[in-house]
Formats: C-alpha cells, sequence, structure tokens
DNA sequence: CATAATAACGCATATTTTTGCATTCCAAGT
DNA sequence: ACTTGGAATGCAAAAATATGCGTTATTATG
C-alpha cells in the first residue's frame, strides 16, 4: 500500500470515529500521525474518496463517508444489467429479484424513482433528468462486484 | 405557508431534481421562481434544511438533502440512556428501537460488540475492555442531540 | 538506464460558503 | 395604534474550500 492509499485510508478512518468539521483539523491530526501534505491535497483526496459535508445541529457541519466508499456491499444473484427504453431491466437468478431489490431500495439512491421486482426480474425506473451513466455511477458506488455487468 | 417556508420548501424540490452545484446556481432559479433573497440566507436556509454536499464524479460536488438513512447524524425517538450491570440500555418511543439500533449498528462503534432491539428498547452489550464513559464518547462522536441523555 | 508519459503535489490564488453585526420585519400584548 | 422581543435578512468581511499552473515524483517503455 503506498503513501496515498494510507493517508486515504486513514482519512476515512478519522471521519468515520471523529466529528471533523474544517480540513484544517483533518489535516493537523494527518501531520500530526506523520503523514505530509497540504490542505489543498487533502482537498483532492476528500474529492476522490466522496467524502461529503452535511449540516449537524451542534458542530456546524462535518464531513461524513458515504456508505459506498467503506462499506463495499454486494448484491447476489444479479446476472445481467440493461438499459432499455429509459428504464434499466436488472435479471437475476430465480427468485433473488426481490431480495436484491430490497437492497438497491434501501439505499435510497436519487437517481431510482421506483423499482418493481418480480421472481427474476427487476424493473427501475429512473428520475427524468438522469440517464444510464448516472446510474451506473450511483450503484457502482453502493455495491461492489458488478464491474462485468456495467 | 409563509414565505420562508415556501422558499424551502422550492430549495428542496430544486435540489431533488437537479444537480445543483453552487450556491449561486440555486439562487438565480429562487430569484427567477420570483423569491427575494440574497446568497447568505440561502446559506442559512440550506443549513437549517441540513441540505448536503457530496462530490460527484461528473459536476464536481453536489447538493443533496439528507435521508434519514445513513447520512444522518441524529438518532431519533431515543428517550434515555443507562449504563446496567456492565451494559448499556436504551429506551426509545415505542416502535423507534429498531430503527435507532440500526443507526447505530450502521456506525459499526468499535466498542460495542452487539445490539439486540424490541420494541423501545436496545441493549448493547459493549466488548469487556470498555466502559460506559468509552461508550458515551463514541456515541456521541457519531450523534448529536444526545447531550441532556447522557 | 534513459526517456517519455502520467500522476501527485505544493503554492498562490480564485471561488464558494459562513458569519458577526446592524437593520428590518412581524406577531403578541396592552 | 404603540411598544417590544424575537425572527429573518442583508451587507461586508472572514473563513473554508477548490483549482490552475508549474514542479517533482513515479511508472512505464524502448
Amino acid at each position: 500500500m503506498n503513501i496515498k492509499e494510507k493517508r486515504q485510508h486513514r482519512i476515512v478512518d478519522i471521519i468515520q470515529h471523529q466529528r471533523i468539521s474544517r480540513q484544517d483539523e483533518l489535516l493537523e491530526q494527518l501531520l500530526s500521525d506523520g503523514f505530509s501534505l497540504t490542505q489543498a491535497t487533502l482537498s483532492r483526496d476528500l474529492k476522490e474518496l466522496k467524502v461529503g459535508k452535511i449540516p449537524d445541529s451542534q458542530h456546524g457541519s462535518i464531513y461524513f463517508v458515504s456508505s459506498n466508499s467503506n462499506n463495499n456491499h454486494e448484491l447476489h444473484g444479479v446476472t445481467s444489467i440493461e438499459f432499455v427504453r429509459d428504464m434499466v431491466l436488472v435479471k437475476c437468478l430465480s427468485g433473488y429479484a426481490g431480495s436484491v431489490a430490497a437492497s438497491i431500495d434501501h439505499c435510497e439512491i436519487k437517481e431510482i424513482a421506483g423499482t418493481i421486482a418480480g421472481n427474476d426480474t427487476i424493473l427501475i425506473i429512473l428520475h427524468e433528468e438522469y440517464d444510464f451513466n448516472d446510474f451506473r455511477d450511483a450503484l457502482s458506488n453502493h455495491f461492489s462486484g458488478l464491474e462485468h455487468l456495467l
């Protein structure tokens, strides 16, 4: 694992365990951990890691790691994903559609307007302003192991 | 519904339907919708609405409205937290225990060995090497609004 | 190993967001 | 209608974050 990876790994770790509200706080910790970097690099790291920021009633605004980059969930039983007429069709092993759809629903992916699951097929309707590229990005952010299907 | 409420309602609406990456973009739309405000007020609105911002592969960084799943840093429905015989008992409003426990589980707090949720009570078992102080610190690092219970 | 191509990074600066303070607005009470 | 206190807001400045560009490090290639 190279320096950059170690650093980003540590960044995620810090953010998941404390309430960080400014990049300088984070920078200070990283420096005292022995890493050598500037705020500019930290800013770029946070972007790569898709670390978001959300207002918090007590602490101004704090960073968080979106569920994807740390918890790489997997969808079991998916056999293909295709884009047909502005909709997404996910084919699964027989009987798997329900659980796969539930897993997807649970993520509350903003690009998705709704899902309908049968026995082995899920139909996903996207919000009008999104396309397959957006969907693919969102899905791969939430689940791993789908690379060969997207 | 007063002006402010209408405006904030519209803000959520816009954010949920398009990719907004700067407050000025949002401001421009609100102004052309007939609202009268400045960027400073918009900033305050976003904070009240707990609108977060997250890096996006395509558009730099975009605003989003936090859902009550994994980006939420407050626990709703908790009424008391007490330490009994090396365990933690969290009392909640009726029916809330499941969702509160899920939120806690989701954080994967290292001090916690496991949680068991009933209808309105959660039993949390800590790893042997930790005590209530450790637990309290960890919990308050992850969630806000619990100060009066800890 | 030399060289080219790419990635990582710092610096300085630009952009974006937040905030202290003064002012205005509004609803409640008299 | 007249206070009055808190909420809402604008303004300007501060704070925080992002980025263009040049440099250095790293990796790939002949």
